[in-house]
DNA sequence: GCAAAAGTGTTAGGTGTACACCCATGA
DNA sequence: TCATGGGTGTACACCTAACACTTTTGC
């Protein structure tokens, strides 16, 4: 391959992830105490460089497999950050991007192996370098693109019941949602099968499951439907 | 400076930038014909590749300046992109932002000199690379921006009228605006100063001229107004 | 039988949208 | 005086948000 920029900088690149998951009745996030220098012993998102012939996706779908167990998982970009002195190694520029995993399916054993830890978004204490900031900003997005989109199936396990879905979006949102008007936009959207079998997990009376039906809603949007919740 | 990351690829890092203003009741994006190899001679955004020691922020900034000579533009992050083989150089990161301009600072003899073009981007032909994807996301981004913060303002002069805020807002929404629905909403923002002079190159009456008043909508920002338009 | 969570409709107020005429002025 | 664009108010439809009681069942 021709060489064309031979006389331009090169500078690291690296991926941030914010890997949420839904447990007890709000997000958490996978915090690491870091095992290597430098700032060894803080508390950091997950990371990693990105490799010459590496697409950021992949980058991305790496880190998460490496430190849940889980590949697939949906992903999005929450922009990139790049001041000189944003890392106190060496100038690296970071590329932010949450992903929402199903706390199931998570590998526990990895929680000791990283020395790794779940922790309540509302109870996240100061992060190395600008990670607070990442979070921060994840945060505002996920909620932006929760309102629009439904995506928090994503959080959830493949059944899953109307109050826990509700549970879900009060901790997106963070705050209370009305039980009533809640489930008439659910209904509305008409992406959700009900279940006969019940969850009696949480109530006597038991609440039934639902399941997202994933094709429906891809066929809606593709008929220029939009959602919101 | 410690070393740490030694064992790690560095990539080149571009910034691309959507550079936007308005003129003849449309948007209209700067364009470049490349003077030099790769793809001498097509058309291409303007872009400049991140040095070791300059902020994402001064690489947009240095490249506006550049080929607008304008500094201190409204400008925003649109994303990163980075497939392996999305240009066909190199590997190179590229981190796309947008900047809006007004376009009575341009300095036009920086278009014969760059060889650029301001084009209307609903006349838009084949960018290069996947420049055409990056134009694409940042009128997405704009529109979303525009409708809960009022970031147009930064495409008209100091002075305007409401025929001409109106005429903006089409250009970005791509459709027509009720008249008296548009004022209203206007009206309600309260973050505007009509001015005695009136504008009379456009009609036998004249429009009169109205003014951003940029500390005000600061203020009721601060106090966690809402803006929509 | 009772505690505890699941499930179910209606109304009022506010917001968005459609719509038509008079005004000011230069030519 | 007339052609052209500037400027103004109202009514209806729709959506959002507030609100309380009945059902089920394990203990």
């Amino acid at each position: 391959m021709t060489q064309f920029y031979l006389q331009e900088d090169k500078l690291y690149v690296s991926v941030d992830c914010i890997i949420l998951g839904f447990r007890d009745n709000d997000i958490h996030v996978l915090i690491i105490n870091r095992k290597y220098e430098p700032l060894k012993g803080e508390r950091s998102l997950m990371g990693g460089f990105v490799r010459e012939k590496e697409n950021l996706n992949d980058t991305v779908a790496r880190v998460v497999s490496e430190y849940t167990g889980i590949d697939n998982v949906y992903m999005e970009q929450v922009g990139a950050y790049g001041d000189v002195k944003r890392d106190i190694g060496e100038r690296v520029i970071s590329i932010v991007y949450y992903a929402l995993i199903d706390l199931q399916l998570f590998d526990e054993r990895l929680e000791k192996r990283h020395n790794a830890e779940w922790v309540n978004i509302n109870d996240v204490g100061k992060l190395i370098l600008d990670h607070n900031l990442f979070l921060h900003d994840t945060l505002e997005l996920l909620r932006r693109r929760t309102a629009t989109r439904p995506i928090g199936f994503n959080l959830l396990p493949e059944k899953f019941t109307l109050p826990q879905l509700q549970s879900l979006y009060e901790a997106i949102y963070q705050r209370p949602l009305d039980k009533r008007n809640f489930r008439k936009k659910v209904a509305e959207m008409d992406i959700l099968e009900k279940l006969d079998e019940k969850d009696k997990s949480s109530s006597k009376r038991g609440a039934y499951y639902y399941r997202f039906i994933k094709e429906k809603y891809d066929r809606l949007l593709k008929e220029g439907f939009y959602f919101s919740l």
